[in-house]
DNA sequence: GCGGTTTCCGTTAACGTTAACAGCGTTCCG
DNA sequence: CGGAACGCTGTTAACGTTAACGGAAACCGC
């Protein structure tokens, strides 16, 4: 028993093929009863259309590849979700590639993607510069691409993330109202979200006139356990902060657990907040205050660029969606009441 | 600029295009010369085999489904990341497919993933029947499947998850041993893992010779608002439980949730033993003791019997996979020192 | 030097679908 | 009543790749 093709279902209704394939497509040429008659039939015998035929002929996969560099971080997944949640409704499948933060893994996927012909692509890329292969090879194939979270300069594509640069100062200006004068920010890694929120960051103490001492501007990462670190480091000082503005939530959440085991209080000794509102953030030892960058909106808006894109078969000119951030307030910065 | 075919690379060459096409694929008709000589020109154009047109004529897609409930469970997530992990050295590509628990999303997913021929299956289903005409036309298709998480009775199937009855008794046994007497169960969906967990609920109490009250045993979900409803319904009880066994870690964190709204402690009121070991379980307000279910694991095996499967043309008959839990005492479990 | 093998490479015909064009009755109009 | 216009259906040739077969050199043993 194989798989129903389109002749069997023409040869079963005494038609010829192309009849068949032109009524499920809703092409006008085919009389209504036939269309009807056709479609009865094709539900009946349960026929696929072949999307690997179709596409040959058509040069379009139905195909969208999302490029990210970690499913485990609710940030993307929730993009996943909200990109498969606009795309499939619109008969497109979203093919989703783990990169682990990895270039070289990021590379191959890609590779491999186009090799699919795929429609489109969105990438949360790991590569800062839009002069590498990769990026050159998108270009060469004349795959819509739009980039999500960060930003790479120069790249021929869109852009949806959110305003890297207002969360920063939102959280940090947040810690500077409830009364933090020794803020401390432990950065991100070296990518636009991470430059972004560390300009945010130095504009909100500029604007309150308070200096930005270096010693307090540490590196961290993307986990936990780098927020862990970075944290004891801070607390390790003459004058440990007063204010930690944390580049995500999942540092936060490490930063707070080295604060809460060298016996300091949260929010008294130390006021966290982080970023990202991942949607454990609540339940944590001490709920924790973050900036919601509205991963879903990103997620939202970046299949809407996509599927603009891959409609017009034309280059369309790159366009941007920023999100605006949203301050949410809990315990872990809470100290006016 | 279009991509580059083989037929390019061929006159480029002045070869014929079937050289080029078996040096490619390691066919040893090819001289040791020719191939190096093909290889180094692919390379340079940076030539991409078009997967389409190869799967039209070798009926392999190289394609695997995956299909689950809800990416932003930390434990599909991980199961989708050890998935790709396994498939992707091996030429595959993950299509994620998420249901969010709907049935009739969950067959229109796999409906087009048959229509794209895919190679194989994984699936997490929310159906509990194997009469459905979605298992009927994966058989129909001969495409392999396994199954995961959840165990559908009767399916042609492999099947990889966890030892759900084992979950439950260690869980319950865990609570029994730390002095809970009177030890409740919040439910989870009807599927294979809640009705496991129960039954090994069910089983440590009558091994501890324990008496099950019903009152004792309320249906919860897999969310956290579910554990925080289910768990007010327990405290208004005129006795309330000294421990609460819960389906899984979200259900425990809204649990946990009521109960410290409610002004009892943990876990000296009420102690808690969630499953799953979501990362996040040992941030929480009270660190949370679980029992691991190897999510990486489940996800591996899966990843390896679909390929055991799908390397075999033929039928090959259904295996299983039952990773063993493991117990995770945290804070809020932990009465004796 | 002649059958027979081996070693390489080319030719042809698919795979299932669609685009483009061709056909063939009807109807409509002058 | 001739021809154009229309409405529907069929025919043919692709799309890029591979399987199966065909064939020409080179090599070998006797």
């Amino acid at each position: 028993m194989r798989p129903v093709r389109l002749k069997d279902v023409a040869r079963d209704l005494g038609v010829s093929l192309m009849t068949v394939s032109r009524a499920l497509r809703n092409h006008p040429d085919i009389g209504e009863q036939t269309r009807a008659r056709v479609l009865k039939r094709v539900e009946e015998l349960n026929y696929q259309p072949d999307w690997m035929a179709r596409g040959m002929v058509t040069g379009r996969s139905y195909l969208v590849g999302l490029v990210i560099p970690d499913l485990m971080h609710s940030f993307f997944a929730e993009i996943a979700m909200a990109v498969s949640a606009k795309l499939t409704p619109l008969g497109y499948q979203v093919v989703i590639a783990n990169t682990e933060e990895q270039v070289l893994t990021e590379e191959r996927h890609v590779s491999v993607l186009l090799g699919r012909k795929v429609d489109g692509l969105i990438i949360a890329s790991a590569q800062r510069n839009a002069r590498s292969p990769m990026f050159r090879s998108i270009a060469g194939c004349k795959v819509p691409l739009v980039l999500i979270d960060r930003f790479v300069k120069g790249a021929e594509a869109s852009y949806a993330g959110s305003d890297d640069e207002g969360i920063g100062d939102l959280a940090t200006t947040h810690l500077i109202e409830e009364g933090c004068r020794r803020v401390a920010h432990i950065k991100g890694p070296p990518l636009s979200t991470g430059r972004g929120r560390l300009q945010g960051f130095r504009l909100a103490m500029k604007r309150a006139g308070l200096p930005v001492d270096e010693q307090y501007v540490v590196p961290g990462d993307i986990s936990d356990t780098a927020g862990y670190d970075a944290m004891r480091g801070l607390l390790k000082l003459p004058k440990p902060p007063d204010g930690v503005f944390c580049y995500s939530d999942p540092v936060a959440a490490g930063a707070m657990k080295a604060i809460t085991e060298a016996g300091f209080s949260i929010p008294g000794d130390v006021a966290i907040v982080g970023a990202g509102n991942v949607h454990y953030s609540d339940l944590l030892r001490v709920p924790l205050s973050t900036v919601d960058q509205g991963c879903s909106r990103i997620g939202e808006g970046a299949a809407d660029l996509l599927v603009r894109a891959m409609e017009h078969r034309e280059m369309t000119p790159p366009e941007l969606v920023l999100v605006g951030p949203r301050l949410i307030v809990r315990e872990s910065s809470r100290r006016t009441s």
